[in-house]
DNA sequence: TATAAAAATACCTCATTGGTATGTTTTTGT
DNA sequence: ACAAAAACATACCAATGAGGTATTTTTATA
């Protein structure tokens, strides 16, 4: 019930991408240095969003990463599952025949409910809705100050 | 975002308590038989959930658990607090100073409002909620086939 | 009062995962 | 040819989840 990293990592490079607009494809090493993540660590990310088709990746020199699709097209949803693959809170909502009760199984109606939440939620948001909810005072920050937890 | 078996297994023993109705103390060796888990581990759990002020412990011969609140006096949430304590989805939601955007950050609205549908959801479900939505057909099982996986 | 039943406590193990670092290979623009 | 960048492989460490073993304390009762 914790969110990981990954997924807070992954959503803050996919809105710092966002936020640049399209000046061009990004050097992974900017955006961690920008978000104060270790970039090795973003890179393994990073081509995970790749292999989920939410970005596309440029080699050799002025290469990069870019957005494989416009800003408002990505939601949340998109990055949590290309970094985590579809998550279920429980086994019995992936696979019904794990427990003999799913018919009846006030629990898993539980369960299933707030998964349904939680993905409906995370897919009405998009990257662009994230973009433009920025900080009014994030322009007179310091670099450092910058940093966001999420 | 997956749950733990502490959740699952602490529920299941709480459910299968109530469902004893008041029959006096339950063994915990009871319990995991029934319910196939680990007694070792269960033991564990339930010391959470008395910690938590959900069950008494009585020693001695004779002795085990009770519910130490009738059945539509506990939720979900109960239970789960008992056993992980207040979980947030993220760091800043128990600490806004952790993040300086904390008043404008979208992301951090929206873990809050799926933390706060979460509690709320588990809150108004009791034990006695899920012990009246048994399996029709449960009493005509296999003990075995009586497991649960939650 | 001795005994046994049960909770309570204190450890320990082991596998998995999350998070990070280092080094190498491949592609590609100049 | 060269250098910049992604892509890939691998190794490491800490934390956590899941479970086990052994011992101690409490308490009913024979």
């Amino acid at each position: 019930m914790k969110l990981s990293t990954t997924i807070r990592y992954g959503t803050r490079l996919m809105l710092d991408m966002a936020k640049q607009g399209d000046k061009g494809p990004v050097r992974i090493r900017t955006i961690a240095k920008r978000q104060g993540i270790s970039e090795k660590y973003l890179e393994k990310i990073v081509r995970l969003l790749r292999k989920g088709g939410l970005v596309d990746g440029l080699r050799g020199p002025g290469g990069g990463y870019v957005l494989a699709l416009p800003p408002d097209k990505i939601t949340m949803a998109d990055i949590l599952e290309a970094v985590q693959g579809k998550v279920e809170l429980c086994p019995c909502l992936d696979e019904p025949e794990a427990c003999i009760k799913h018919l009846s199984c006030k629990t898993r109606k539980v369960w299933g409910e707030i998964n349904q939440i939680i993905w409906t939620k995370l897919q009405g948001i998009s990257l662009a809705d994230l973009r433009d909810s920025v900080c009014p005072s994030e322009e007179e920050m310091e670099p450092a100050d910058k940093l966001m937890q999420f």
